[in-house]
RNA sequence: GCGCCCGUAGCUCAGCCGGAUAGAGCACCAGAUUCCUAAUCUGGGGGCCAUGGGUUCGAAUCCCGUCGGGCGCACCA
């Protein structure tokens, strides 16, 4: 095995060979996919140590019955260096054990890769496009944006591990109605910052002090120019200020997080570029977009609803209960009409496109994925469009509920959060879901110190390493991979559980769920700690056994590994590694 | 009324493209601490995988219905 060859990737490829050689000998038809054919750990250990359902996948379509195949496979795999046994079991399993070398060999791998060990090139180098936080630049980040922030940023990076080239982007909503609140807003903390007397911030424009230095700004900039002028005069400079000092802002909360994107697309400027006229033109030529009338809104009853004819696309036809328009009927953009627009240009520029959004969108998926469809069906270019979904998170505080109210002012701000139970866990917290689950963020819970909290538990196998390795070198020890025959039967179940994270880096990239990086982490974690407490009883199965230099030295390395291991893990969840508890 | 997500142990959740006897943690019971961090570990009890059908050699997993919970259903963003 070459060192840039991970164990789990070495027997996929042994196996694909062993299939040729079948094939080659008659015994398995040509041609069948072998897609579904997967190597794993199997589900008890005493099955071995290595599994394949091959078989059972390749009997149906080969016309054989899966033991018969699996008879076959097996006498090819036995002759694979490093397969010390082959045994048939259940509806047609491939049980493999693997010689100790073999696993030794994986060790030595963690060790020559390093901060590598589990990077893959499923991506192939092709360009993923990941858009992700896209919260409107009206004021600063809260708790509500934070789940689909962590969850985009650590699937970006996880893409990057697994091959791709990401662009991490922010789409800015700087065009649609509520930045014009925005500057309304400002205008009044404007009139207040030139010693008008404001009173309350009346209902329909925002409340929040932030507010108030980019007020005063323009105050000390323009003077009184603006207070009684009409809107007209000053609506574009106020929104244009006040989107851009909130971008900052944003961009700060996003720092607090470790969350940095390498571009942020303006709305306006797509609008201004004449973008979303071009999307219409085309989907009008192909009766994607019609003038029609809308449908009375359905559950609801609005009263000061009239029909009214506007240019609206067919998502009907694709399964939308109503067809959606883009434009509105004082002729500017919905927020649709832009958004294919904006999307189509994405796709002109990526190989994939992913999409985080909160739950409360999940109405308009069925739309916007059916006009960039048909879009980049149209130019020819059809792009993979996922979006992600991310469910809500309720924020508890003693068991309650914390309630938020964005018309008060009083929501709870991702920047107070992060100061108060500190990056790392909000990062890991937020992935020890899956992301279509709701979840709850209970302030007492998060910063526990017990195996009860994930984010602790993890952090603490990776400080006991660092612990560990320190007292070998102060007890003149240095980790060594020269006597890893030294290593025993429950080092190496420990290797075992390390073995998997490459192939775990590609099945969570593939379905673009970095969650599962951190559950495996507890894994690790739990591995390790299990291992670590059989030294208890058995003080010759510690790290550190003094009168033996050898196998100190050996057992250190595998506490290296692992660390090194619980170190990449970390890093791909954006999250630190911490040395002392 | 419609769309999307969820329903797995008392609680909180995993379960990868359908695969072997459904797994963790908490809680509960019984143990381990002159220890390299016991902030941990070992063992035990506890399941009709909401429910009714279907597809399949095989379903927690895929499809349809029902029930329950959440989110959404503007020319908003």
């Amino acid at each position: 095995m070459t060192e840039n060859v991970t164990l789990h990737a070495a027997f996929a490829s042994h196996i694909d060979v062993a299939l040729d050689a079948l094939e080659a000998a008659g015994t398995l038809p040509t041609g069948l996919s072998r897609a579904n054919v997967a190597v794993e750990p199997p589900r008890d250990v005493s099955h071995g140590d290595l599994a394949t359902n091959a078989a059972m996948v390749l009997a149906k379509p080969a016309g054989t019955n899966p033991r018969a195949l699996a008879e076959a496979l097996s006498a090819e795999l036995v002759k694979v260096p490093g397969v010390t046994g082959a045994e048939i079991a259940g509806p047609g399993f491939i049980n493999l054990k693997i010689d100790h070398a073999v696993w030794i060999a994986e060790l030595r791998a963690i060790a020559a890769l390093g901060g590598d060990y589990g990077r893959s090139d499923m991506g192939g180098g092709r360009t993923v496009n990941v858009e992700y936080v896209s919260a409107n630049p009206t004021g600063p980040m809260h708790m509500g944006h934070c789940r689909g922030a962590v969850v985009g940023d650590a699937l970006a990076t996880l893409l990057e591990f697994a091959g791709h080239k990401v662009t991490r982007e922010y789409y800015v909503n700087d065009a649609g109605g509520q930045v014009d609140v925005l500057a309304r807003s400002v205008h009044l903390r404007y009139r207040e910052a030139l010693g008008e007397a404001v009173g309350e911030v009346p209902e329909g424009l925002y409340p929040g002090d932030y507010l108030i230095p980019v007020a005063t700004e323009l105050a000390a900039e323009f003077g009184d120019k603006y207070t009684a002028a009409p809107e007209a005069d000053w609506l574009v400079t106020f929104r244009t200020r006040a989107v851009a000092a909130m971008l900052v802002m944003i961009k700060a909360d996003l720092a607090l997080l470790g969350i940095h994107h390498d571009l942020f697309s303006s709305e306006a400027e797509l609008q201004a570029a004449g973008k979303p006229e071009e999307a219409e033109k085309w989907l009008r030529a192909h009766d994607l977009v019609y003038d029609g009338q809308l449908e009375a809104p359905k559950g609801k009853t609005l009263d000061d609803w009239e029909p009214v004819e506007l240019p609206l696309f067919r998502s009907t036809r694709f399964g939308d209960d109503q067809d959606r328009p883009i434009k509105k009927s004082d002729g500017s953009w919905t927020y649709f009409g832009a958004d294919l627009a904006y999307h189509f240009q994405k796709a002109a520029s990526a190989d994939a496109l992913v999409d985080i959004w909160g739950a409360d969108h999940a109405g308009t998926v069925k739309r916007i994925k059916a006009a960039v469809a048909a879009l980049t069906q149209g130019a020819g270019q059809e792009k993979p469009f996922e979006i992600k979904l991310v469910q809500m998170v309720q924020l508890l505080r003693n068991g309650e509920p914390v309630k938020m109210s964005k018309r008060s002012g009083n929501f709870v701000t991702l920047a107070d959060v992060v100061q108060e139970v500190g990056k790392d866990v909000v990062r890991f917290t937020m992935l020890t879901r899956k992301p279509e689950a709701q979840m709850d963020f209970d302030f007492a819970k998060v910063v526990e110190a017990s195996k009860d909290n994930p984010v602790f538990y993890v952090q603490y196998a990776n400080a006991r390493i660092a612990s560990t390795l320190r007292k070998g070198a102060e007890a003149g020890f240095a980790p060594s991979g020269e006597a890893l025959d030294q290593l025993g039967a429950e080092e190496l179940e420990l290797i075992k559980v390390a073995a998997q994270f490459p192939r775990l880096v590609e099945a969570a990239a593939a379905a673009r769920e970095p969650h599962r990086v951190a559950f495996y982490l507890y894994d690790l974690a739990g591995a390790f700690h299990a291992y670590w407490n059989v030294g208890n009883d058995r003080p010759e199965k510690r790290f550190i056994v003094a009168q033996d230099g050898k196998l100190t030295a050996a057992r250190l390395y595998l506490a290296a590994q692992i660390g090194q291991l619980l170190k990449n893990g970390l890093s791909l969840l954006g999250v630190e590694a911490v040395e002392e508890m």
